[in-house]
DNA sequence: CATGCGTGGTT
DNA sequence: TAACCAAGCAT
């Protein structure tokens, strides 16, 4: 959930969501229509669906355990590297390079004295968060959150408060002094008039609806019809959407 | 390796 | 206010 997702908007999602599935086994017996209706609004929907199918694994194939290795956990889908490292160090309090975009930029200031961090790079991000942790499991852990807590609250992307950072000292950045970043910068992806916001315009009238809707339904909220047909596809291709045999759409079961 | 994938708060 | 961006992943 937490996947390029704000914490503030998954807290009170996720609450409801434990409670009600509090195990894999739990999730997996749960339909796909269930399922999207409780992820809401919550952004990117095909991750409840490779939530839904890495429960139904760790149920029949992991004992209804969540894995505690990262290779076994980045063979479920949707985790990958970042989750992977997240469920050993914070699930299971083990040493994992844990690298996501706010570590990325603690290193790239204080270790390398850049401005911010370039294009994700795995292989050489993790060594380098690796190479800040400790052997023993429970303190590399704990840096691993010390590191995210740092980029999340402290050594931010627009007003980094180094004036109470506790790495100040040994900051390269502050010792560069405080480069602006060069780098090549990430294409801010638009959103208005996409095929993401049809997608999310048609998924948002499924999830509405407690009966399938015909195609007017759905050609309703949105004026391009080409633009339409080619998102309402992939939502059945996705398995967000089903078609039923009288023509309609709903959820998928 | 670049791109597509939702959404809504912040600047 | 349009742009930015928030605990990435799969292809």
């Amino acid at each position: 959930m937490l996947q390029q997702t704000p914490v503030t908007r998954v807290e009170p999602i996720w609450t409801d969501w434990m409670a009600r599935w509090p195990t894999p086994s739990a999730l997996a017996a749960a339909s796909r229509a269930d399922i999207l209706r409780a992820w809401g609004k919550l952004g990117y929907p095909r991750r409840a669906l490779r939530l839904h199918e890495a429960a139904a694994t760790i149920a029949a194939a992991h004992d209804d355990t969540v894995p505690s290795g990262t290779d076994d956990l980045e063979a479920l889908p949707g985790i990958g590297s970042y989750t992977a490292r997240a469920v050993v160090a914070f699930g299971y309090g083990r040493r994992a390079p844990v690298v996501d975009t706010n570590v990325r930029r603690v290193v790239a200031r204080a270790v390398h004295g850049a401005g911010d961090a370039g294009p994700a790079r795995t292989k050489p991000d993790l060594a380098d968060v690796d190479a800040l942790l400790p052997p023993d499991d429970a303190t590399a852990a704990e840096i691993s959150s010390g590191l995210m807590e740092l980029g999340a609250v402290v050594c931010t992307a627009r007003a980094p408060r180094c004036g109470i950072c506790p790495v100040h000292a040994e900051c390269a950045w502050q010792a560069n002094g405080r480069p602006a970043y060069d780098g090549p910068r990430k294409p801010v992806q638009g959103f208005a008039g996409t095929d993401r916001q049809v997608r999310g315009k048609l998924l948002d009238v499924l999830r509405g609806t407690a009966h399938p809707v015909p195609r007017d339904a759905l050609d309703a909220v949105w004026p391009d019809a080409p633009q339409r047909d080619r998102c309402l596809h992939s939502l059945l291709v996705d398995g967000l959407a089903e078609q039923h045999d009288d023509g309609r759409f709903a959820l998928p079961a």
